[in-house]
RNA sequence: GCGCCAGUAGCUCAGCUGGAUAGAGCAACGGAUUUCUAAUCCGUAGGUCCUAGGUUCGAAUCCUAGCUGGCGUACCA
């Protein structure tokens, strides 16, 4: 929609060019730089869309902006009122242009939707284009809990609008499942086993356990309950034993959380047992960026804006989860994609830089790589936050939280903020049925719309051809309001995109949502006007396929009844 | 110390790349239901946009300094 005002401007100016207007030519060059901008203004006296543009240029050449604004227009009415799309350009306040537009454009719009149905609103920005998107990738030593779940919807909703965007989208995982981790891990599997043989608790949860780690969480226990391993085996080989019951209910958890199925699992053993991480090392060193000090190898990261060096192989020989990293990223690239998008919690932010370095030393674009920050999660019950940590084992589950308060809710919560926003999950607002839960709202307007839809069945009444229906049936302020709304669907997925915030469609959804509810309850759909009736029925069922694409995307239930 | 994120209505937050009179929900107050679902709608009230400078036609938005809160800054994972 908003991208058809911008081409008739662009043509607009490309017929300027033509003309040899010298102001002209000035003007074109400098819209190389700036971006033309159209706005959907606040105050619809102001227009359907309007730009700024007249103002940047005026800066830029020093002509008043009120008479590079007459020039435009005067061009682009010429141009396009045989089209039928713009209607009428306004110059006002400082030198805003204002475009109207008619309103059949929104009707077209609107038909376009009925025809589409479960299409409608997919793009072609994405195609020939492919992107990997990681997300989650939590260790496999505990549970989920409700930071993974913000990460986890992230993920998932990003990479369903990238797919609707016509991308190529691979959604990975990559699991830790090899070094000192494993071994802690596969020492406490035992330590349980061996204790429950005996029909007690094992020692390290009471005593205190000076220089050994354990994993205290009471989930270790059912773990441990589900391995068959010898008890002689090392410790090794019971922590990944123990990791591989521990992932098989992180599986089901993001499964019962609506989480769709990974494309890849990428394995940090994997990245040994096949030489990808000897053979970064190998290249590192080749171009000189690896030194040995004090006993150990460093990564010269501050060579490639980082700012310090980093430490790839500890002075005891171990190699640290960088150096991992750093060849799962080169795997990411070798499989020559055009975007790489890791989603990591906030507390990793200090990690961006080192890997961006180590992706550009490598020989990649780090400009296609980029990392999305998830702020933390603060859980708060009864107005207190609710303490966490995972090694202590005190934390509570992604799969309790959605327990209580829904699968639905619990998407939604996550999705209704920016993704770098701190985020306060209230689990007593989450159990309200109110519009502090506006999740509600939106379904709410698609099952009053299956309602309408049944009821019109039931008085036996059948819909008219689209072409039959008339505009002028639909007039009143709410009616257009929503057909401009339904209209931006496409744009919205599109900003989504371009962005990486999926939380733009679910303030979209919830606008779209607030313009139906107005709507149904300024006009009554089904009356003994026929013409009104069927107009009023296409445009509740083209709000219900806007709403119902959305809502698939966010993996949002889309109920017919409430 | 350095870096990242934030500070906007009583509360939770929007405000897109600098744009027109700073918005929404909740809470408060007043109204709407013989009607396709009131989990809804309409209205009223509510503001030192953390502070101080700067940039310009124009700043909540950009720059500088400061204050407050969260997180990071490991040869941890």
């Amino acid at each position: 929609m908003i991208s058809i005002v911008k081409k008739a401007l662009l043509r607009t100016i490309e017929a300027l060019k033509k003309d040899g207007d010298e102001e002209a030519l000035l003007l074109l060059n400098d819209l190389g730089t700036i971006d033309i901008s159209l706005e959907v203004p606040k105050d619809d006296k102001h227009g359907d869309f309007a730009t700024n543009l007249a103002m940047l240029v005026a800066k830029k050449i020093k002509v008043r902006p009120h008479d590079i604004a007459k020039n435009l227009i005067t061009q682009v009415l010429d141009i396009n009122k045989k089209e039928e799309l713009i209607e009428k350009v306004e110059i006002a306040g400082p030198g805003f242009i204002n475009f109207f537009i008619f309103k059949k454009v929104y009707k077209d719009e609107m038909f376009r939707i009925l025809t589409k149905k479960e299409d409608y609103g997919k793009s072609d920005i994405g195609s020939e284009k492919k992107v990997r998107i990681e997300f989650v990738s939590a260790n496999p030593t505990g549970p989920l809990h409700v930071g993974h779940g913000r990460g986890a919807v992230i993920g998932d909703v990003l990479s369903s609008i990238f797919t609707f965007a016509g991308y190529d989208v691979v959604r990975e995982y990559y699991l830790n499942d090899r070094g000192n981790q494993m071994n802690i891990l596969g020492r406490t599997a035992r330590e349980w086993k061996k204790a429950l043989g005996q029909g007690e608790k094992p020692a390290f949860l009471t005593k205190s356990s000076e220089g050994e780690s354990w994993y205290k969480g009471a989930y270790m226990e059912d773990v441990s309950q589900g391995i068959q391993t010898n008890l002689e085996e090392e410790d090794f080989h019971w922590g990944l034993a123990a990791a591989d019951v521990i992932l098989e209910k992180i599986k089901n958890d993001l499964a019962y959380f609506g989480v769709k199925p990974f494309d890849a699992w990428l394995s940090e053993r994997h990245l040994y047992d096949s030489g990808d991480v000897a053979e970064v090392v190998d290249t590192l060193r080749k171009k000189g960026l690896i030194i040995k000090k004090e006993g150990a190898e460093w990564f010269l990261s501050s060579e490639m804006g980082d700012d310090a060096d980093r430490v790839l192989k500890k002075s005891n020989g171990e190699w640290t989860y960088l150096t991992a990293d750093i060849a799962l990223h080169d795997f990411k690239f070798q499989t020559g994609c055009d975007q790489v998008i890791d989603i990591w919690g906030a507390d990793h932010h200090g990690y961006i830089a080192r890997v961006k370095g180590a992706v550009q030393a490598l020989g990649h674009d780090p400009k296609q790589m980029s990392v999305i920050l998830c702020q933390l999660v603060r859980l708060m019950r009864s107005g207190e936050p609710v303490p966490m940590s995972t090694r202590s084992g005190e934390f509570i589950e992604l799969r309790t939280i959605i327990e209580e308060v829904g699968k639905d809710v619990a998407r939604f919560f996550f999705l209704m903020r920016k993704v770098d926003a701190h985020l306060d999950f209230d689990l007593d607002v989450a159990k309200k049925q109110s519009m502090d839960n506006p999740v509600y709202y939106i379904q709410y307007a698609h099952a009053r719309i299956c309602n309408i839809e049944s009821v019109f069945d039931e008085e036996g009444l059948t819909q008219s051809s689209l072409k039959d229906i008339l505009l002028e049936e639909l007039s009143c302020k709410e009616e257009v309001f929503l057909m401009k709304k339904l209209s931006r669907f496409q744009e919205v997925i599109e900003i989504c995109v371009i962005s990486q915030e999926p939380y733009y469609l679910t303030v979209y959804l919830r606008e779209v949502a607030a313009s139906f509810h107005s709507f149904y309850r300024k006009c009554r759909v089904i009356t003994s006007d026929s013409e009104k009736t069927q107009a009023r029925f296409a445009l509740a069922r083209a709000t219900k396929h806007v709403l119902k694409n959305g809502l698939e995307i966010l993996g949002l239930s889309a109920p017919l009844k409430m």
